[in-house]
DNA sequence: TTAAAATTTAATCAAATGATTAAAATATTT
DNA sequence: AAATATTTTAATCATTTGATTAAATTTTAA
């Protein structure tokens, strides 16, 4: 839907150039990555003349950076946003989440595959921004209210890592590996994403029975 | 280990060039993706001629296919050689598979962003040939078991998809986001590495719990 | 309306990359 | 040992890529 609505925005011109560029290379640099993709990628896709990435842009690389700080937050803010909540149980928290990831997932399944790859070829500038992510989950109402928790009995006293890393793990890599389902269960696109869908109901009871 | 013997035998010159040329490449398309890796960085970690890429194999993309189906291979034939054991419980198959891929990601832990990433990028032959997977997998003891499993009632009416992405969700997805959880956990490699020693021991458990 | 500033264009450039080439070196066969 | 085959080497090539350039065009300010 959002998707639809960008390509009719760039074709309507009501995007000034830097937005049609940033907007263009987002959709490339997630499919293709930062290697793969070219310049002239980029600028064929917004409808724009080449030179014009480096008039705005300056470069290629400072045009990924953009794009990949925003990524990154899109993908992180997706989880931080419900951390800070001080009105809703932990459980309500994972619920949150889980049905966030996959608002976004759906729109764009190939972010956390980009996300990730790139991270492993090391943008220290990138990481340390990201930095910043740290602070708030470590400071947030979530991580005071999980520990309260443990104190209380409710769960099993385990690295809040842990929680993190099932909750994502569950809903995160299905999206991920939607190539490999599609082959092992001789399925498509269309099947897996129903089925992804129809599985979000469960994740919440799972990723709270992996606490007890 | 396994890696440092390669590293000894790469300088002993106990490998024929065309060995050495095909390890350096796993290396390095595995670290760095198929677009971002130059021939010469293979010739480099290789240490033979440049030119020699073309004479034993042709074109860089011949290479890259042969380290991608091998690495298709090895991912895959992790859960695949558990699968059509006869002899073992679905549970103590679930265990196999887990502590398979432990071992493997381990020794190679960038290895499923590696394949997901570029299986994101749409090789068909791969996905072609990764189609003989699919037949064994179907016709493997392990879909009998569960399909029989869940008619004794064992196991709640499922698809088996959904056994299979919560397994590899919960083992595999915690090497992809390393990276990210090193960031939200304020710590480094080596205790992510431990933590997910130790969290192993809990994933089959947490499998089996997701089936009932 | 003119001048100045900003944006856009198309051509060009410098460097990098996968690939080729021909000669040298090494290994194997006769 | 000489001839042949194979492997290796270093230089070179053809193409691609990110970036630059100067002119044209459009927009904005005076």
């Amino acid at each position: 839907m959002a998707k639809k609505e960008a390509n009719i925005a760039l074709e309507d011109s009501v995007l000034s150039t830097e937005q049609k560029i940033k907007l263009a290379a987002k959709e490339v640099f997630h499919t293709k990555g930062y290697a793969a993709t070219r310049t002239r990628d980029i600028a064929s896709a917004a409808g724009i003349n080449l030179a014009l990435l480096n008039y705005y842009f300056r470069s290629k690389e400072r045009l990924f950076e953009e794009v990949m700080l925003e990524s990154m937050g899109d993908f992180m803010q997706t989880m931080m946003q419900v951390f800070n909540q001080e009105n809703t149980s932990i459980e309500e928290k994972i619920s949150g989440i889980v049905d966030a990831y996959h608002v976004l997932l759906n729109e764009r399944p190939d972010l956390p595959v980009f996300i990730l790859s790139e991270l492993r070829n090391g943008n220290d500038s990138v990481v340390l921004k990201a930095t910043g992510l740290k602070k708030i989950y470590e400071q947030s109402y979530f991580v005071k209210q999980y520990q309260q928790a443990v104190k209380n009995g409710e769960y099993q006293d385990r690295p809040i890592l842990w929680l993190i890393m099932n909750m994502m793990s569950l809903t995160i890599f299905p999206f991920m590996g939607m190539p490999l389902l599609k082959i092992i269960g001789n399925t498509d696109d269309r099947s897996i994403q129903l089925m992804l869908a129809e599985r979000k109901e469960h994740i919440v009871k799972w990723v709270i029975q992996s606490l007890k």
